[in-house]
RNA sequence: CGGGACGUAGCACAGCUUGGUAGUGCGCUUGCUUCGGGAGCAAGAGGUCGCAGGUUCAAAUCCUGUCGUCCCGACCA
C-alpha cells in the first residue's frame, strides 16, 4: 500500500469518549472508530489487523477439520425460547419485530441454530464426529460497554461447535480445539493464560477461558507459580488452612453499637479484629431471600452461592426486602432469630465468640457461636484473596487481571436433549448428541494484544498481526533518487511477498516516522540521504538505534528479520 | 437500573454565571520559505452551538422536555 493515495489518517490527541489506552491508540491509529456506545467501525488498517488474526484462527480450525459456515443474525426469538435460553439471556439480547409483528432477535450466540445445522447431517454414529465453525456477528446489549473494543455490543466471534457420539468422542475433539486455541493464541504472541471458569449462561460440564494478561482486564485470574493451579475468581476453590478454634465457649451478649454499620466501623467501635466478626448478608436467589454468612474479612462469591443452593439467579437484595427479613436498618443483619434460611462459609463455622449483627438497628451480639441460631447448609461460598493458600498444593495463589478472549465448553447433551439432535447407534438405539462450543473474540485479541504491546509512542504490533510488516519511509520526495529508490524497495518487497506500505507522502521525516511509530509497524527503512551512496537505514519499532544497511542487502535482512520475528 | 457529569468545526476545548457579531489550539486548503523525530509566515475553507418546544425585541447563553455520550455502581458467556 502506498500512503500517499490511501485511507489513512492518524490523530495527534487523545480522544475524550475512549477510556483505554488500547483503545485510544487504535482509535488514534485511524484503525478504528466509535460509531455508537459499544459499537465501532473498523476501518482499513483496523480490518487488516482483524483480517490477520481471523485467518490465524481460520487456518488452526482448518487444521484441525472444522468447516466453516455462516448462520444469520437475525433469528426468530423461538429458537431461543425452544431451547430454554430466552430468559437467561433477558434484556442482553437486542429483540426486534418484523413488519408482520413476529419477534425477532439479533443473536448473541449459536448453539441453537448450530444444532439445528448438525441434525441436517447427523443421522447415524457414523456421522460424527463433525465439527462446524463461523466467524460471525454477535449482538449483546450490555449494559455498559467499556474499553474500546473490550467489552462491545456488536463483535465478530468465531464460534466452533463438535459434535460427537459420547463423552470419550467430545474429550478428544475438545483436546483438538483446545491445542488449536493455544496455537491460535501463540502465533498472535497474546500473553495470556488459561484458567477453569463458571459454565454460566452455557451451561454443560466443564469451562476453561483463555484469559489475556493486562491491567484494565475485568476477570481476575488466581494463579499458583508452584503448581500452575489457574482459575477464574468466581470458581478458585478456598481450602481452609486454620485449625478449629478450641476456645471456650461463652454465652451470647448484646452490644449497643450505635452508627456502625460496616464491619469496619463496628470492629473499629469494639476494639476487635475484623476476623472476629461475621458477615450477614441478604441475597435474592431466584427471587427467594437468603442470609449469606462469611467471615469479617471474606467476601462473598455469588457464583458458589449459586451453586450451593442450586439456584439460577442471584443479586443482593434491595434495602426495603434486607429491612423486611431482619426488621432492622441495613447494617445490623445476623443470623438470630431470622426465619428465612441461612447459610455459612466453611470458615464461619470453625469460629467461636464472634460478632454478628442483632437484627436491631444499632445494635450486635457479641460471643455468638453455631448453637445460637440454624444454619440450612454450609459450603465454601466466599471469594479466595490473594495470598491465600493455594488449593491445589501446599504454595499461596497471586491474583492477574484479564480479558476473556476465548473459551471452551463441554456442553454435553443440554443443548442437543432440547433440539432434538438425536443419532442412532450401532443397535439401532437413539442417543442424544454430545456437544461442545468454542469461542474467540478477534476483536478482544486485537485489543489485548495493543494494550500488551505499547509505549509511548503507539502500538508495537507483532510481526503476525502488524498492520504491515515493513514501512518504507522517503525521507524527502524533492530528492529524486529517494523517490525512486523507495518505489523500486516498494516493489521489491511487494514481490517477495512482504506486506509493505510505502509512506510516499510530502510530509516532514518528523510526522512519517511518528505515524509509523504509531501505528506500530515492526521494522522500518528509511530512504534519505545516505541513498546516494546506495545505503538505507533499517530500524527496529521500539528500538533506539537504526542500522545502516547497503541497498543490495536489503530484501535478505528484511526477510530474515521477518521470519526471525514471526518465530520467536 | 441507581448516582454524577457533559453535548459548541474532523479532534481537544473556551464562551453560558450577567442574553446582543461564533471563538482558540491542532488538523484541512492555497502560496512562499523550510525539510531526518509532529516547521514558520500569510491568506482561506469549515459550525442547524445534540434535538424539540418555551420565555424574550433578541437565546450557544435562561426554562421545560427529549435524545445521545462518558464516569462510578449494579449487571455481564
Amino acid at each position: 500500500m502506498k500512503l500517499n493515495k490511501s485511507y489513512f489518517y492518524t490523530l495527534r490527541e487523545n480522544v475524550k469518549d475512549e477510556d483505554s489506552t488500547s483503545g485510544n491508540l487504535l482509535v488514534r491509529s485511524g484503525m478504528v472508530k466509535k460509531s455508537s456506545s459499544g459499537v465501532y467501525m473498523y476501518l482499513p488498517l483496523g480490518y487488516k489487523v482483524l483480517k490477520k488474526i481471523e485467518n490465524i484462527v481460520r487456518e488452526e480450525m482448518n487444521a484441525t477439520g472444522a468447516q466453516e459456515v455462516l448462520m444469520p443474525s437475525l433469528i426468530p426469538e423461538e429458537v431461543y425460547i425452544a431451547s430454554g435460553r430466552r430468559e437467561g439471556f433477558g434484556s442482553s439480547m437486542f429483540a426486534l419485530k418484523d413488519r408482520f409483528n413476529k419477534p425477532f432477535v439479533l443473536g448473541p450466540t449459536h448453539e441453537e441454530l448450530f444444532a439445528a445445522a448438525a441434525a441436517m447431517h447427523i443421522k447415524s454414529y457414523k456421522d460424527m464426529p463433525i465439527n462446524l465453525y463461523q466467524f460471525q456477528t454477535k449482538f449483546r446489549d450490555e449494559p455498559r460497554p467499556r474499553f474500546g473494543l473490550i467489552r462491545v455490543r456488536e463483535f465478530i466471534m468465531k464460534d466452533a461447535y463438535s459434535f460427537d457420539t459420547d463423552i470419550e468422542g467430545l474429550n478428544k475433539s475438545y483436546q483438538l480445539m483446545f491445542d488449536a486455541y493455544k496455537n491460535s493464541f501463540d502465533r498472535m504472541k497474546i500473553d495470556y493464560k488459561i484458567v477453569t471458569a463458571d459454565t454460566g449462561v452455557m451451561g454443560g460440564m466443564l469451562s476453561e477461558e483463555f484469559q489475556a494478561v493486562t491491567d484494565i482486564g475485568e476477570d481476575i485470574l488466581v494463579l499458583c507459580d508452584n503448581c500452575g493451579y489457574s482459575s477464574n475468581l468466581e470458581v478458585a476453590a478456598c481450602v481452609s488452612k486454620e485449625p478449629m478454634s478450641n476456645v471456650s465457649f461463652e454465652s451470647k451478649e448484646i452490644v449497643f453499637t450505635p452508627k456502625a454499620k460496616t464491619i469496619e466501623e463496628v470492629s473499629g467501635f469494639m476494639g476487635l479484629p475484623v476476623t472476629q466478626f461475621v458477615k450477614t448478608l441478604i441475597y435474592l436467589v431466584d427471587n427467594k431471600p437468603l442470609a449469606v454468612l462469611v467471615r469479617g474479612d471474606h467476601d462473598v462469591n455469588e457464583t458458589k452461592v449459586r451453586k450451593l443452593v442450586g439456584g439460577s439467579s442471584i443479586e443482593l437484595a434491595p434495602a426495603a426486602i434486607v429491612e423486611d427479613a431482619t426488621k432492622a436498618a441495613v447494617g445490623f443483619a445476623g443470623p438470630i432469630g431470622l426465619t428465612i434460611d441461612v447459610i455459612a462459609d466453611n470458615e464461619v463455622v470453625k469460629l467461636r465468640n464472634f460478632i454478628v449483627g442483632a437484627n436491631q438497628t444499632d445494635y450486635h451480639f457479641k460471643n455468638v457461636n453455631l448453637a445460637d441460631f440454624n444454619i440450612k447448609s454450609m459450603g465454601d461460598i466466599r471469594q479466595i484473596k490473594d495470598g491465600d493458600r493455594c488449593p491445589n498444593c501446599t504454595s499461596h495463589v497471586h491474583f492477574k487481571h484479564g480479558i476473556e478472549i476465548g473459551n471452551t465448553f463441554k456442553l454435553g447433551d443440554k443443548y442437543s436433549k432440547v433440539m432434538n439432535l438425536e443419532y442412532l447407534d450401532a443397535n439401532n438405539q437413539l442417543h442424544p448428541v454430545v456437544m461442545g462450543s468454542y469461542g474467540i473474540g478477534p476483536g478482544r485479541c486485537l485489543a489485548a494484544l495493543a494494550e500488551q504491546n505499547h509505549d509511548e509512542y503507539g502500538v508495537k504490533w507483532p510481526m503476525a498481526v502488524a498492520p504491515f510488516e515493513v514501512a518504507i519511509v522517503i525521507i524527502n520526495l524533492k530528492v529524486e533518487k529517494q523517490v525512486q529508490i523507495g518505489n523500486e524497495l516498494y516493489d521489491l518487497f511487494k514481490n517477495a511477498g512482504i506486506d509493505v506500505v510505502l509512506d510516499d507522502r510530502d510530509e516532514r521525516a518528523g510526522v512519517k516516522f511518528n505515524d509509523m511509530d504509531l501505528l506500530g509497524v515492526p521494522l522500518r527503512i528509511t530512504v534519505g540521504k545516505t541513498v546516494e551512496q546506495d545505503i538505507v537505514e533499517l530500524k527496529v519499532r521500539g528500538e533506539k538505534e537504526s542500522k545502516l544497511i547497503p541497498l543490495s542487502d536489503v530484501l535478505v535482512q528484511v526477510k530474515s528479520m521477518i521470519k526471525e520475528q514471526l518465530s520467536k
